[in-house]
DNA sequence: ATGGGCATGTAAGTAGTTACATGATTTA
DNA sequence: TAAATCATGTAACTACTTACATGCCCAT
């Protein structure tokens, strides 16, 4: 199987708000599910050719010369609802800016400000991106625009999660003694277990 | 390379803490980082190999015989500084529940609604957790505590967020006229866009 | 003496990214 | 007519996971 299940409920997904070409489906779920969902590229075209040869989905019209607009068919649409109805999978978390604070000590207080301050920024960026969706969603009336207010919602809850954050932290690092990073070859003396 | 520098970096780090067995850093890279960072079984061994080839770490006197302890080199400390120093990647976010609820038209207004309140008794579990992990980072006054505090706090506000975004999720399902998922044959109709 | 937890490792497979290659259509 | 953008696809590579294989040591 060249491509996951993932993948697909993406893609069949993508095509259930409206039929697209694979490039527009790409810029899709990059715009829309972005802030929570990535695909890349070399993912999107063997899926929907699997997903064609399966019969889930069919070519359209097609716009112009090398081009096609792929929609879902009922058994695609199926498909999907049983792909929606599985438990999500766990996925592994990877947040380099808390790995890298978790051994602040070696890193330094100064340069630990700054990756919060960073944080901070991005998350206030992500903030207003995430308000300015939301007004444009609420103008929507259509019949997805409830359920992708979700979404949305959850992006603002977690922005504003982020700065209050990076504002705590800033105050914890600012409690700080300042010091120095210890010495190279102080680095395993206390040997201190933290549960 | 068989190993990548996130996963050294995650293991000098390991190391910078107490040095310690492989069997014991995978068991700290899971109690420890578990909540924002994952390392498989099967990296952490090749990534000791070949952090000792490079002379990076060091064999400590064997506790019992076929085990041995490892300990971070003066040359490790300054790599683990290294790579600590260097800009975090971006991470691909890969989240299942949001997902589903974008596409919750198709999955069913009762399902977004269990999906919603299982994220939720999750996050409670998560804060509850986190917040005991605090109150033993309290009590200690090693060096890396200040900063280990840091991602537990992060922890905490992340669980908070969910749990209010969980709320008012709710909150909007209870608000939507309850109707079946559309017909698949009507899947495709409202071909509308909310970029 | 045996079952469970400590400890180390490998091999096969899966998943995902990046860079490349190509060409059509539109706009300046 | 040149540049930008739309559009489709593949091949090579990197990263990561899972399952397996092995054996030590301690408690019952």
């Amino acid at each position: 199987m060249a491509t996951t299940d993932q993948t697909r409920m993406a893609v069949l997904g993508g095509l259930s708000i409206a039929p697209m070409t694979g490039y527009a489906l790409r810029e899709q779920i990059r715009d829309a599910l972005g802030h929570f969902w990535a695909e890349s590229f070399g993912q999107i075209y063997p899926a929907l050719t699997a997903l064609e040869r399966d019969g889930l989905i069919e070519r359209q019209a097609a716009l112009r010369a090398g081009s096609s607009t792929f929609a879902l068919t009922p058994l695609g649409t199926e498909r999907l609802r049983e792909l929606l109805a599985e438990a999500p999978q766990p996925v592994k978390p990877r947040n380099g800016v808390l790995l890298r604070l978790f051994f602040g000590r070696q890193l330094g207080q100064e340069a630990c400000r700054k990756l919060v301050a960073d944080t901070r920024a991005t998350a206030e960026a992500e903030l207003a991106g995430m308000c300015r969706i939301r007004e444009e969603l609420e103008a929507d009336t259509g019949p997805d625009a409830p359920y992708i207010l979700l979404t949305v919602l959850a992006g603002e809850h977690a922005a504003r999660a982020s700065l209050a954050w990076a504002d705590e932290a800033l105050g914890v690092l600012d409690g700080l003694a300042s010091a120095a990073p210890p010495a190279a070859n102080s680095a395993a003396t206390p040997a201190r277990e933290h549960s």
